[in-house]
DNA sequence: TCGCGTTATGCAACAACAAACATAACGCTT
DNA sequence: AAGCGTTATGTTTGTTGTTGCATAACGCGA
């Protein structure tokens, strides 16, 4: 859930139906660590086993997948991929066990704000 | 208020101290309408008096920030600026009610929302 | 041994956005 | 009448992020 829809009214003459978008994300020392593009990238990785099918799942070029992954393990200071190269299926990358601990505390995070906002303005008038 | 700090730790070994990050905006019709940008210059019309001098205090070009106020009037279908060209001072620009009624809504969802994320987060360990 | 699919990485091309520049119109002030 | 500061708008330049291309290394399978 990335937004809620809701009615907005003022002046006793103007009624919009419009969307309220969140984002939200993790930040430090200024930069961008963990939000949902790179969150809905690891996931894919986790589910595909390749950097490469997670790019084209997410509709980004692995290029570009490859390059958030290194900057969150820069920023982060922990390894998130176990990766090989050549063999079976021409190697793949797989979550760490403090990747997966690590995105499932934004995910918490995600989900709290994100529900309560749903339950707040959901359809509402204002 | 646009971000809270928060410790997260995880797997008995990891501990990081960062900034949950968080925008808001209104769309319609899948397209931006009112964020903080326009917001803050919007304000700042109101506070200067004009577009020119609202543009210097937001640290935008005065190009960008008409543009931006061009751009919200037509997604809006709402005049928001009562302007003067020439005369004393050159002229100047000031909000319509329409604009100051509809900023309000817009802020006042902001703050609550900014305001609840602040109570249940900062300075949270999780 | 060759081919395939993957990771890994640099570099050029491109797209989106904002700044900077250039004019024009306007109406008070001097 | 000239100048000033503003609105208004088109055009050019610059910045930032993404894609695309190119190349190398790797190890299994045919």
């Amino acid at each position: 859930m990335r937004y809620v829809r809701l009615n907005i009214s003022f002046l006793d003459e103007f009624i919009f139906n419009m969307k309220i978008r969140i984002k939200i994300w993790l930040e430090d020392k200024g930069r961008p660590v963990l939000g949902d593009g790179r969150l809905l990238l690891l996931k894919a990785i986790d589910e595909t086993g390749s950097i490469q099918s997670a790019a084209k799942k997410s509709g980004v070029s692995y290029r570009h997948a490859w390059g958030q992954v290194k900057k969150l393990e820069k920023r982060l200071g922990v390894k998130l991929l176990d990766h090989t190269i050549g063999g079976k299926g021409g190697g793949g990358s797989k979550l760490t066990t403090e990747a997966k601990a690590f995105i499932e505390k934004y995910e918490a995070i995600g989900k709290k704000i994100h529900s309560w906002v749903e339950e707040n303005f959901e359809d509402l008038d204002i």
